[in-house]
DNA sequence: CTGTTAGCGCCTTCAA
DNA sequence: TTGAAGGCGCTAACAG
């Protein structure tokens, strides 16, 4: 196996400068040992002789020696590696969600594997098949849409799954979620408290899971204080959210407040708001869900429900490591639902400040 | 070859179910033909004849066959791979820049890795080397605060890596940045132009390349205009901030205008200038660079220098793969450095709204 | 046009 | 305590 059959001579040449990435051979061949020695060596899952051990060490910082991952994850099941699905990056939340994942894979010796879905269950499905013949040891996902996303077991085989802030379908999945039904009651339970009887909601889709919920909340707090609902879905356009809002400040019974379902609803309402010329919270009250960093800083600062993006992160992807770790799908998935919070400041007509 | 040597015998027998994923082999062995012809009607390198092409499909088909990938990057030298390493991904500006790496990446068949260097040097060198054993093609990076980030060729072989956003120290990396400079240096301009002449600057850290590049902007459109220069650095706490806004609003020649550096600092001067009370812009003008989707919505809104960060990204990850492509890493790194734009609202004593 | 051989770097299995 | 053999799934190189 070594150059020369016959020799066992003088000690093995000066470090050798390959052009090439060192192997866990040349390791071998330089401390003089076999590779299984220095496969333990690394891995410390047999015992080696303390001077052999200290020789292969030695061998691997002159070479700079490091394991090849691909080689591991391809000979091996585990790829340590994890895939995370989204449907932006550029939104303040699921950069914050996102953050959190790479934050728990890193402390736990993960890499992450990222991807949009751009809210299309297609590119989803896309994505999610790239990123089993990458071998990825488990998934995190925001979902699409929900009533397109095809995110479940029967795709996934027997590669773990958890999903974060929207549901899906398979109720096998583990997911992790917040109080969106809870957290817009609460809310709009507060502005009812301030006197208000017609309070509008505003959103994007009933598409999507977390705007479906929070609409059923607004539905929920209004059926129960005898109020009539006056939903908008649609606020994904500053002229559509504009004309929305126009046709219900001209009507005979204009909300006298609204409760906007996220961030990019809060977005197109306040803009629309400007535009209009209306006055908060004196003509129109307004609160809306998910906090984000300028909110305190508006004219005047927003009232809203804050949402834990990092700490939802955190759990599904600590979940999802531990699914690994047992190595088995459960029948039926965990549940977690992790509480929000109202953040009053004034603009749902609170003088806090 | 096949289980029976002796026979051409009747058809392949029907589909059989695999326990594990198929492989290649399962797909060659269905469809009847050697495993190369299944790689090269894969991979379309070599002419196969239709009918044998087509019995290849129907079985990849039938067998729901989808090549490893791993063992793809283990075998060949591409992973199809591309590590991105960036400081945060909480920070919107950060979300949009990796957001389109992503897609240019996944526009172009490859595969993103991600990590967070937490603006530690460590720590991104921890990240790098990660990657490195991932055998990724290449590597994006924002770097970490610049005078201990260690990126460069040196430690990256024959990898090949573009940073953007901020410069590194090797200046034969490829590098995508934004008129930082110049950029700051029009807004003080223009607040020059509205007639202020102590204006002050805010910032985090002259260790940020771009932080620092902004302020050589400040402090040479201060210098043309032979006016004296005022600038704090340290606006990473509301404490810290608030403190120095105060003392500098109490002093003998308190600014009348204040330019901050980024985002954060834009938040954390914003919260100061709330707690003092301060008005804006009567007492104290205000702009501040890089903008934010709220920045139209603050009271009052905000002047800013604008930023192209997706662009900023899409560039840098298209230079990283026409490098990949080519093979070779250059003598002298690329310098792409993008336009800025100002935004003129309100906070500036432009009177636009 | 198609198949065979060999080997990428590592680790499981078995033998010494 | 250590090493040798073998193979994970794929494809370059070389037959046929």
């Amino acid at each position: 196996m070594s150059e020369d059959g016959s020799g066992k001579k003088t000690k093995p040449a000066k470090v050798p400068t390959l052009s090439r990435k060192p192997t866990m051979s040349d390791v071998a061949r330089l401390a003089g040992v076999g590779t299984m020695t220095v496969s333990r060596v690394l891995s410390g899952t047999a015992v080696v002789s303390p001077e052999t051990a200290q020789r292969v060490r030695t061998a691997i910082e002159q070479l700079r020696y490091r394991p090849n991952e691909i080689a591991r994850a391809f000979r091996g099941q585990r790829s340590k590696t994890i895939g995370l699905i989204l449907p932006y990056l550029y939104d303040p939340f699921f950069g914050n969600c996102a953050h959190a994942v790479t934050r728990v894979a890193k402390e736990n010796g993960y890499t992450v594997i990222i991807a949009t879905s751009n809210e299309d269950p297609e590119t989803e499905y896309g994505e999610v098949d790239r990123m089993l013949q990458r071998e990825v040891d488990g998934l995190v996902a925001i979902p699409a849409r929900q009533h397109d996303s095809i995110l479940g077991r029967n795709l996934l085989g027997r590669t773990p799954l958890v999903v974060f802030d929207r549901l899906v379908a398979d109720r096998t999945v583990d997911a992790v979620t917040v109080e969106n039904l809870a957290g817009a009651q609460k809310m709009v339970d507060h502005l009812i408290g301030h006197g208000h009887r017609r309070i509008a909601f505003m959103g994007l889709s009933r598409d999507i899971f977390t705007i479906n919920e929070r609409f059923l909340g607004y539905r929920q707090a209004m059926q129960d204080a005898g109020l009539v609902e006056d939903a908008f879905f649609g606020c994904d356009s500053e002229e559509g959210t504009v004309a929305a809002l126009k046709q219900k400040m001209a009507s005979g019974n204009a909300p006298t407040a609204v409760f906007t379902s996220n961030t990019l609803a809060t977005r197109y309402v306040l803009s629309a708001i400007l535009h209009l010329g209306i006055r908060i919270p004196d003509e129109l009250a307004f609160a809306g869900f998910d906090d984000f960093d300028m909110a305190e800083f508006t004219a005047p600062p927003l009232t809203v429900v804050r949402q834990p993006a990092q700490q939802m992160g955190e759990a599904a992807t600590k979940l999802l490591i531990e699914r690994i770790a047992q190595g088995e799908i459960p029948g039926t998935g965990s549940r977690v639902v992790l509480p929000v919070e109202l953040v009053l400041r004034s603009s749902c007509g609170c003088t806090n400040r």
